[in-house]
Formats: structure tokens, C-alpha cells, sequence
DNA sequence: ACGAAAAATGACCGTAGGTCATTTTCTGAC
DNA sequence: GTCAGAAAATGACCTACGGTCATTTTTCGT
């Protein structure tokens, strides 16, 4: 069997993902440096790119997985709301648990705008599993809207505001608390898509 | 006289800037280098540093200018205005001429972004004429308030909507338009500060 | 024990921000 | 007009980084 060398392959691989997991979050994107992420793992520099093209690649790799997780934690919940604001409760559980994280949501943000600067990095960026999606914001509200505004703009709305939220707290400011936030996000939301008494 | 050299020696100056502000404008702050800025305007790389300490040091001057100018023409406007709205939409037309400043608006997302990740660039970044300012928002709005929701958090929620905005547009999604945002924005305002019917 | 294949290495490249000793230009005094 | 000191301009150099790749080391079936 060559299976045993592929499973040092393997191992190796984590070991990078590891480092680099850690690094990315106590550090940030841009200061993690390549080597830095192979030596803290043990390994010469030249070892990364035998299992990523770029640092942006692994990078990608670990938003995607991060996100998978937090995901994993909304499925289900939706199916039994029976109205917006339940709905939209439920998705700001959902951020909330990003906000969480918050060394990583604010490295989110840091990738998320270095993304905007490269056209092909950018374009990864819109279509997966890498950002908030308002296409599957719309399918979670959609039953829910009575209105005939477009559930993706309330979604895109409402991203809107959580992405400046992470601007705002990036710079330190700490005037807006979370649920100050959430409030208005789901406030905005039930004014566009129900019909207020 | 010694003014000549003086006199030279802002020329020098200013044509740095002249061409700092285009490349910026062009290229955005990171993939304009040091070098292209003197290059462009017919001098040697060193000569930039005779003037500033760094390309943040610049960059900030130019993002200072900018929102001076910006402000210049929103000044004396808001004292006529009577109500809530009325205040908000005079700042909304104050946004939306940053926001018609489409390259330019996406480049204080960049660096604002890449500010936070510098304690030293985030706290001057926090400080002066460099961002929208909740303190300023504040007293604008402070006399339409009824409610007795704070001020400046009404500004720091309508900053967010606004940069989130930003963040949206520099990622290519056009599926928010600027009206969508200024008419959600002061919703969310009025909603928060007067009592509705 | 050996040879091929896979894994790991680190010197090297180009680019970038920033430094600084040296050169060039300017200016006022004589 | 000349010359010395000062200011302006220069570009080689430093360090750091992402990325490449020829070479070395390790692994493993025969």
C-alpha cells in the first residue's frame, strides 16, 4: 500500500490548517504571513504551496468551513416559524453566533473587503458558501412577506447593516451593542415586509 | 530671499499630491505604490518621504480633503430644517454625494477596513475629519427627537446601513440601489426618534 | 538493499514600504 | 562671477512578503 504516505500527506495538510487557523484568528489575514503559518506547524515555507496555490486559497477554505459550522447550528429551526419576526429571530441567533466569534467576524470583514479588490477573487467571494447569501435569506423569508418588496433586498438590507456593524466595531467603537443592532435590523425588516397597524 | 526654495518645494508638493490623488482614485490605496506616486509625477521615490512620514500619512491628508469638501456643501442647510426627515434627507443628500464618488467611496471602505488592523492608524482614523461622525450626526439630529432613543446611536445604525451599503457595492451585488438605502436609513431614523401614528 | 515516487526544503525572484548617504540645485554674500 | 552652505532630489539599499522550483530527504514496494 502507498496509503501510509498519503496519510502523512493528510496529516501534514491539517497540521498547516491548524497553524493557520489559529494564526488567521489571533492575528488577521494580511499580518499572517505564509511562513510564519509553516513554521508554527513545523515546516519549511516552500510546504504550503504543495497543498495550496495561495495563501487566499487556504483562506477561503477556512471562511468556508467556519461558515458551514455556523449553519449547521440554524437548520431545522426555520421550517417551524410561523411568522417574519420569528423567522428573523432565528436568523439573528445565526449571526449573533458570528458576532460571537469576535476575532473571526472582524477577520471576515478584512477578507471580505480585501476580496472586493481582485476581480477574480471577488467573484469566488459572491457565489458560495463565503458570505451571507440573499438568496438564502429570501427562501427563509419569503413565506412570511406580505408586502411586494423584494425579500432579497430585505436581506441584502439587512447584511447591510450587519457587515457596518462589523466596520463599526472593528474601529473600537462601542456605542451600538449588539442587540441595539439586531433590534433595528429586525425592526427594518417586519416595516418592509408586513403591514403595520 | 529663501522663498523661492520654499515656493519650489510646495510646488514639489502638491504634484505628489495631485498624482497620489489620482492613483488612489485609480488604483485604490494598496495596489498604489510609493514608487508609482513619484514616478507619475516626474520624481524619485525618495522625495516622498521628504514630505511625509508614509502612504497612511498621505492618505489620510487626501481623505481629510475630501470630506471637507464634502461637508462644505451640506453646511448651513440643516439649520432650515424642521423635522426629522427633513434632516435626514439633507444628510442622505450629503451621502449620496459621497456615494456618487463611486471609486472614491469604495477606497475609504479599503482603508477604513484596513485602519482597524493598526492601533496606531485606527485610533487617528476614530478621532478627526476622517469618517462620518455619530458626535456630529448627533447634534444635527438631536433637536427633531422626541423619543429618547440616543442620538448618536441613531448615527452610528445609519453609519452602518450606510457603510454595510459600501461594502455591498464594492462587492459588484447591485441588488440594492442608493435609494433602497436612503429610503431603509430614514425609516429606521424616524422609527427610532419619533413616535409613530 | 535498492530505486522510484512522494514529501519536504530553502535559496531565490519580484515587489513593496521605508531609510539614508550622496549628488544636484539653489541662493545669498562677497 | 564665484563660492560655500543649505535645501532638494536621488536611487542603492534594507527588510518583509507571496510565490517558485531545483535539490535533498523520506517512504515503500520489490
Amino acid at each position: 500500500m502507498a496509503k501510509k504516505q498519503q496519510e502523512k500527506s493528510r496529516q501534514t495538510m491539517q497540521e498547516l490548517m491548524d497553524s493557520a487557523f489559529f494564526l488567521f484568528g489571533s492575528k488577521g489575514f494580511v499580518q499572517t504571513s505564509v511562513a510564519e503559518i509553516t513554521e508554527h506547524a513545523g515546516y519549511a515555507k516552500g510546504s504550503f504551496y504543495r497543498h495550496w496555490n495561495s495563501k487566499d486559497e487556504l483562506f477561503l477554505l477556512i471562511v468556508e468551513q467556519k461558515f458551514r459550522h455556523y449553519r449547521a447550528e440554524r437548520n431545522g429551526r426555520v421550517d417551524r416559524a410561523t411568522s417574519l419576526e420569528e423567522v428573523m429571530n432565528i436568523i439573528w441567533d445565526f449571526l449573533e453566533s458570528i458576532l460571537d466569534d469576535e476575532n473571526w467576524s472582524s477577520i471576515f470583514l478584512e477578507f471580505t473587503v480585501y476580496s472586493a479588490r481582485n476581480d477574480v477573487l471577488r467573484q469566488r467571494m459572491n457565489k458560495s458558501g463565503y458570505r451571507l447569501s440573499n438568496a438564502i435569506f429570501a427562501d427563509l423569508v419569503r413565506d412570511h412577506i406580505v408586502t411586494d418588496y423584494p425579500p432579497e433586498k430585505i436581506g441584502a438590507l439587512n447584511t447591510a447593516l450587519f457587515e457596518g456593524f462589523l466596520i463599526h466595531r472593528a474601529l473600537g467603537t462601542r456605542l451600538l451593542s449588539v442587540k441595539d443592532v439586531r433590534d433595528s435590523a429586525i425592526a427594518m425588516a417586519l416595516g418592509l415586509g408586513t403591514r403595520q397597524g
